[in-house]
DNA sequence: AGCACGATAAGA
DNA sequence: CTTATCGTGCTA
């Protein structure tokens, strides 16, 4: 347990978008607050493929303070706030290729005590952290970790386990209806057949 | 099914 | 100032 818990080498964010999108289902997302640290495994991912990508917020090459972030180097947080929820994505691509993959779902593994406290009005465990803004919650996530280099507390990603190629599925991304016909590109990335996918 | 919530950004 | 958004939880 404790040795699954280092942190990945920055060396893992040198892959192209689609290929880190997979390779992050299964590793170990971790927060550390004052509280203690809460992590779990990677089950649901979405590549948002930058300026060609109508979905992406760096879509057109659009920089602002917000996506600033993306147009460095990988391995870094972009968080940003929807509505009321912080939702978490991992800048990918080399600098100014400002590419991300987002996290939508994670299987509990470590804090679950925190998770249930920080997670009151869910009527089950599922609803800890199937979803975007569900997890960011779940472990302490906030706009405070923007930027983040994701190799060290208190947050970072580590090996977690192992998921063949063969259980990975794919299909089209949620939420994004208004972006044309990029609405269909199969770039949203999940283990096949777990509990803590968000729909 | 619909709708409120409200951080960020763009357009009028 | 108004409108839209990579979502969630409420009311029905």
């Amino acid at each position: 347990m404790y040795n699954s818990s280092e942190p990945l080498d920055q060396s893992f964010y040198n892959q192209p978008t689609l290929e880190l999108a997979q390779s992050l289902l299964g590793k170990l997302l971790l927060k550390e607050t004052e509280d203690g640290i809460a992590g779990g495994y990677i089950v649901e991912t979405e590549s948002y493929m930058g300026p060609a990508d109508r979905a992406a917020h760096s879509f057109n090459n659009k920089r602002t303070k917000r996506t600033e972030i993306m147009f460095g180097r990988p391995g870094h947080a972009y968080t940003y706030s929807m509505h009321t929820h912080c939702l978490f994505n991992v800048v990918s691509g080399d600098i100014d290729h400002p590419e991300a993959v987002l996290i939508r779902g994670i299987e509990p593994c470590t804090g679950e005590d925190l998770m249930e406290l920080r997670r009151p009005k869910a009527k089950t465990k599922k609803q800890w952290t199937n979803g975007p803004g569900k997890l960011t919650k779940a472990l302490g996530i906030t706009m405070a970790d923007y930027g983040r280099k994701l190799d060290q507390p208190p947050l970072w990603i580590a090996p977690g386990k192992t998921v063949k190629s063969s259980e990975i599925a794919s299909g089209p991304r949620i939420g994004i209806e208004n972006s044309g016909e990029a609405k269909d590109y199969p770039w949203r990335f999940w283990i096949e057949g777990n509990a803590f996918i968000s729909r």
